[in-house]
DNA sequence: CAATGATCGATTGTTGACAATCTGCGCGCA
DNA sequence: TGCGCGCAGATTGTCAACAATCGATCATTG
C-alpha cells in the first residue's frame, strides 16, 4: 500500500492492508502473539527480527512497540534490547486492586442507566462466557472474560474510564494466559460470575461492591499462589 | 551526540543533551509548550516544523508526538494532521470524575501507612502551595497543586495507580492552564486544601472521602460554568 | 592468577529521501 | 448557477542506510 513494502506476503499476522497505517496493525499483531505466549514474558524482542517477521521497516515497527511499551507489555533498555515484561506477584496485586475500584466505579457511573440493551448485553456476554467454561475451552473463556467486564466499561461511556480499562487489561490478559499455559485450567468459575451478574442486574448496588471486591479477591487469592516467588518472566519493570 | 544532529543551539527548548536519547526530551519540551500555552489548543502542530524547531529529524519527533497522543494531549488523523486536543465539557467532568475514585483509592492503600515522611511531605507541598496562592501566582499553583495530589499518589507505591495519574494529569493540567489564560484567577482558594490536608492527616477515612468529593465537586462546577458550549480547542478525540 | 583495557558483535537511535493519502480549489459542463 | 472531476499542495507514512551505544569476550599486564 505505501512506501514500498509492496506485497508482505510473508507476514505472519497481518493478512490485509486495511487502508490505513500499518503501526496499528502491527502493535495489534505483535500484541496477541505477546498474550498468545508465542513470545514468553521475559523474552527479548528485536525489532529487526520483528520487522522481518512483519514485512515492514523499523520505523513503523519502531512505534508499534512504542504502544506495547506504555501498554506495560514490553520494557525496554536504551541502546540495549527490550524484552516481554515479567509480571511480579505485586503487580498482579496491583491489577487486581485497581480493577475493584475502577469496576465499583464502572458500576456507579452506570447505575441508574442500566436499560434493557445493557441488561441483555451483560447476559449475552455472561451466557458466552458459561459456555466457554462449560465446553472447557479456557482460550476463549479469557476472552469471554475480558469481552464481559469490558462490556461494563463500554457501557458507561465514560471514555477516560475505558482508555484506563484498555491500559490494564493487556497486563491482566498476559497473566491469565501465563497461568493458563502453567496450570492449565485457569480460574473462572460458573458461579462466581453467575453472582457477579446477578447482583449487576439487582438494585443493591451495596452488594454489588462486596460482591466485585470479594470475586477480586478470589482471583487475586489463586493468582498469588501461584506467582509466589517466581514471576512470569525474567525482567520487571 | 548521535545521529547527525551536530549542536542543535537553535533547538527552541532543549539545552543540553542527556546522554541518553532525544525522545524523552522532545516529549517534554513539546509537552511543556502545550501547556503553557506556547501552541494553542486546537492549534495543528505539523512534523516537519517541530523537527526544525528541536533540531531532529522526524523519527524521534514522531514518537514523542505518539507518546502526547497516548497522553491525550494530541489528537492526529492518518495522512492529514495532528492537532493539540481540546477539551469539552464532559471530558472535564471525566477527568474530575475520575479523581475523585483514585484519590480515594489512593488514600485507602496508604491509610494505615502514613508514617512521619508522609505527613511531613504533605505539609511541605501544602505550604508550598499556599505560598502560591497567597502570592497570587497561578502559574506556580497550579504545579504545586499538582504536586500536592502527585505526592499523594507516589506515596501509595502503587505503581499502577501513579502510572494511570500520570496519564490523566497532563489533560487535567491543559485544562487547568487554558482556563487561567482565559479567566486569569485560577480556581485553588486557600480554605479548601486546608481542610483537605487536614483530613488526610485525620483518623476519620470516611470524612475524608467526603471532602475529596466535594473538593472535585467545587473544581468541576467553578470547570463547567467557564467551559459551557465552547470546548477549549477545536478538535475532540 | 586477578584486574584492566581494547575490540567486536549485536541492538537500538537517527537521518534524509521517497511514496501514499487527504483536502481544498479551480475548471468544465449541464 | 450548481455540481462533479481532477489537479496541486500540504502532511503524514514508510523505507533503507548510517551512527552511537552497550555487553561480552579476550588479550595484556602487574
Amino acid at each position: 500500500m505505501s512506501g514500498g513494502a509492496k506485497d508482505r506476503a510473508g507476514g505472519s499476522v497481518l493478512a490485509r492492508v486495511p487502508k490505513s497505517t500499518f503501526r496499528a496493525h502491527i502493535a495489534d499483531g505483535l500484541r496477541a502473539a505477546i498474550l498468545n505466549g508465542d513470545i514468553e514474558p521475559g523474552a527479548q524482542v528485536v525489532e529487526t527480527t520483528l520487522a522481518d517477521q512483519f514485512g515492514v521497516s523499523r520505523g513503523p515497527l519502531r512505534e508499534a512497540m512504542r504502544q506495547l511499551i506504555d501498554e506495560g507489555l514490553l520494557v525496554a533498555v536504551p541502546y540495549t534490547g527490550t524484552h516481554v515484561v515479567g509480571l511480579s506477584v505485586d503487580d498482579v496485586r496491583e491489577i487486581y486492586s485497581m480493577r475493584v475500584t475502577l469496576e465499583i466505579f464502572a458500576f456507579e457511573q452506570i447505575w441508574a442507566r442500566r436499560d434493557q440493551a445493557f441488561r441483555q448485553g451483560l447476559v449475552a456476554r455472561h451466557d458466552a462466557l458459561t459456555a466457554c467454561i462449560d465446553a472447557q475451552d479456557d482460550a476463549a473463556s479469557i476472552v469471554a472474560e475480558l469481552q464481559l467486564h469490558g462490556f461494563v466499561y463500554e457501557a458507561t461511556g465514560h471514555k477516560l474510564l475505558i482508555r484506563t480499562w484498555d491500559s490494564i487489561r493487556g497486563r491482566l490478559q498476559l497473566y491469565w494466559a501465563a497461568h493458563h499455559r502453567a496450570h492449565g485450567i485457569r480460574g473462572p468459575r460458573r458461579d462466581g460470575h453467575d453472582r457477579y451478574v446477578e447482583m449487576a442486574l439487582s438494585d443493591d448496588l451495596a452488594a454489588l461492591k462486596v460482591e466485585i471486591t470479594d470475586h477480586m479477591a478470589r482471583g487475586g487469592r489463586q493468582t498469588e499462589e501461584f506467582l509466589r516467588g517466581r514471576p512470569v518472566g525474567a525482567v520487571a519493570d
